[in-house]
DNA sequence: ATAATTATACCGTCCGGACGGTATAGTTAT
DNA sequence: ATAACTATACCGTCCGGACGGTATAATTAT
């Protein structure tokens, strides 16, 4: 059986970010977490800096995966502030720690680490998706950012629908 | 106390978190880059954990005074708003690393370090004023995660100014 | 058909270095 | 005299990473 468990490795991965910070995930944790020897580890990833890179670019492609299947699966016709709905939706509805992952990694990254070069670059593709959207250009940055500042603050369920649904009514009723 | 070099060795500290995350923090390094011995940093800071508290403290009671001045400075008659524009016009003003600071350290701290406690703190301090501001709790948390996530992402100065007009706005145009 | 070879997917151990922290003796300024 | 250091040496732990070995599936040679 060629079973590889890369998957899993990366998932734990950020299963252990998410609960301890970048510092806690170490080859050693990781190991002990997911049961693979540290040997195995190193085989899929030979050094530290490839882990977090393959960390980065799962995680950005699960958001435009989730992106994609937000747009696809409402009917809701092309118009302004649709693609930010779109991220708005998957940004606050996503039960799973995604986004907060994405959040702790893009702040908490050194700034010359190689694994910012596909975050950023994802960062970028976004925020253009968002001014693309029909809406003023400010406003659109602001909701996004919006969006990118509830990944980090913990915000009681309330309080995190209450702006959802602000966020939502701003891209309807401001053009 | 003449020649107290703690408020250096902080100020340092935190340039430090800022240029290289916080794993970039350390006792050697901080050492190296201030001058004092590691002894003497040991003097002021027993342990590192007393560090990274005594560095979350002064950035939150920088970011207190400095809403406190903004308000005290502006002719602004009290209204819907007040605190959130005092609020936004800190965050996006500031020259310094202040707020990007906060942002690494919200988003990078290990969740049970005790570090997080005043920060959290001032975190739900800053959600009520916002929160007790005159307008739509959903839209006055909106606007605070803006100004979070502005403290995270990095935007080129045009767009800056653009979010932070188009929140300017918001406080004032919507009740 | 089968033997030899190669590639893949790991395991387990070891090492050098960095880091947090302790200790201690001496120094300077107030 | 005391606070605020300097300077240096040291210790235990953890971490990244190198390394050698193992088991098995696929490929190739004969």
């Amino acid at each position: 059986m060629r079973s590889s468990k890369k998957a899993a490795l990366l998932e734990a991965a950020g299963a252990i970010v998410v609960g301890g910070g970048i510092d806690a995930l170490t080859f050693d944790r990781l190991a002990a977490e997911t049961g693979v020897s540290k040997g195995g580890i190193l085989y899929h990833f030979p050094d530290k800096e490839r882990l977090l890179i393959a960390l980065v670019e799962g995680i950005v492609s699960l958001v435009d995966l989730a992106i994609a299947q937000e747009r696809a699966s409402n009917a809701e016709p092309d118009g302004p502030g649709r693609w930010l709905r779109a991220y708005i939706r998957i940004a606050f509805t996503d039960g799973g720690d995604v986004d907060r992952l994405l959040g702790i990694l893009l702040a908490g990254l050194p700034p010359e680490s190689p694994a910012l070069v596909p975050l950023l670059s994802a960062d970028r593709r976004w925020l253009e998706a968002a001014c693309s959207d029909g809406l003023p250009r400010g406003l659109a940055i602001a909701i996004r950012l919006a969006v990118d500042g509830a990944f980090v603050t913990k915000l009681d369920p309330a309080d995190v629908a209450a702006a959802r649904e602000a966020l939502l009514t701003l891209t309807e009723t401001a053009q």
